[in-house]
DNA sequence: GTCTATAGTTGGATAGAC
DNA sequence: GTCTATCCAACTATAGAC
């Protein structure tokens, strides 16, 4: 019915595609169905994509988009290291947990990607777009608690999204949404373990406790594994 | 051409799904290409399984199977803790990465388990078995190298079990196997920190070291992180 | 028990009217 | 730009000959 111009048409495909791959599954995600979702004729989404793939790739990319997005938001003040760092992993759990089908999704995505050279590019692109967004979480918590890392950066960055794609799979499986949490927050407290206080940033801080003890503390407390 | 008891046919095409599954992936593992890769007619796959899911079933019980199966053998005498945790975590990940068509499958089936209601059981069954799995490995640390975990097994096997999932998956991206390699080391470095020598098991033992002490060293040495 | 043949769906892609 | 109609391929599943 509406005529739209072809970029805006595409958007509202590739949100079509979004929806019916996240609540039905990516092989529900057919031509068909994607067309059926936005309300217009299957020839429509042949004109606006090549083939089917690109219009797999473009969902990726939006999707891959979004999930960056997701981890940026909401970074509380400046308040100590072990506060902020539980902040941003229990917000991006709360991204996680809130949007299911779109977490299963992106593990379908990965693997129809690494199986399909059509979609050689998203999987890499996910994991180059995930590391990234952890380094840079990574790079905020330095910021607001004022702190550095005893460890490469990309180090850290690799372990955390490891760690989250395993919980993740796992409370996919069996929706233990308290175990995915406690495993976060341990993972939290391991963090704080390899935090020492930034060296120049913060002036008139560095005086109360010395980083070994710290790290021995943080480990008692939660290390990687829920308190017992 | 040979005629073979339902049971034996069945072994035989499940192996061919899961060689077929393994190769091309689990979307390409049709009822009619498992039928060609075992060498007999379509029809032969339907006299043996009810439907296309009982096929799957099956494949998916016989690879989990298998890989429970991986991780039980191979484990050295008695030594350090670091020494057999790294024996068994290198085992593990030896058994992963010469499999990486399987591996990839095993992902493909959780996710495919958690789409369609005929395969809801799997996924549940692949992480008790990697849960029970785990738990097994931990315990045959304990035995082999006379030490307790001063954290409930079961939340140890699932750190180890999602960090492992992690870290192949991001491994079946990039493939960058030394990646992978360093960060399971690092686990090891982890799981040794909360390793502590068993009470009563091999007396004339425990005069050496408290605990507390190592830990701390072993947190130094490695923890989740590759050496810097 | 095994095969051929075929029914019945579904999906990707295109042609051509409007 | 959009729609209808259609082609072609691939799949699951079954029926029936041998």
């Amino acid at each position: 019915m509406n005529r739209l111009p072809v970029a805006q048409r595409r958007e509202q495909l590739i949100e079509a595609a979004l929806a019916v791959a996240s609540r039905d599954g990516i092989d529900a995600a057919t031509v068909r169905a994607v067309a059926a979702e936005a309300g217009v004729s299957l020839g429509v989404v042949h004109y606006c994509f090549q083939d089917k793939a690109e219009l797999m790739r473009a969902m990726a990319h939006a999707i891959t988009g979004q999930n960056a997005a997701g981890s940026l938001a909401g970074l509380a003040a400046d308040a100590g290291v072990d506060q902020v760092i539980d902040a941003v992993l229990g917000g991006l759990w709360d991204g996680i947990s809130t949007h299911r089908g779109s977490q299963l999704l992106s593990y379908e995505l990965t693997t129809s990607s690494l199986r399909h050279a059509d979609l050689a590019q998203v999987a890499k692109e996910q994991y180059a777009g995930s590391w990234t967004a952890a380094e840079q979480a990574l790079a905020m918590i330095e910021q607001a608690a004022g702190v550095t890392w005893s460890v490469p950066r990309s180090d850290l960055a690799r372990v955390v999204v490891a760690l989250v794609d395993g919980y993740s799979l796992a409370w996919l499986v069996d929706g233990d949404d308290r175990a995915a949490r406690d495993g976060l927050r341990s993972l939290g407290g391991y963090l704080a373990t390899l935090a020492t206080p930034a060296p120049a940033a913060v002036p008139g801080r560095e005086s109360a406790d010395e980083p070994t003890d710290q790290r021995t503390d943080a480990l008692h407390d939660g290390a990687l594994v829920p308190d017992a």
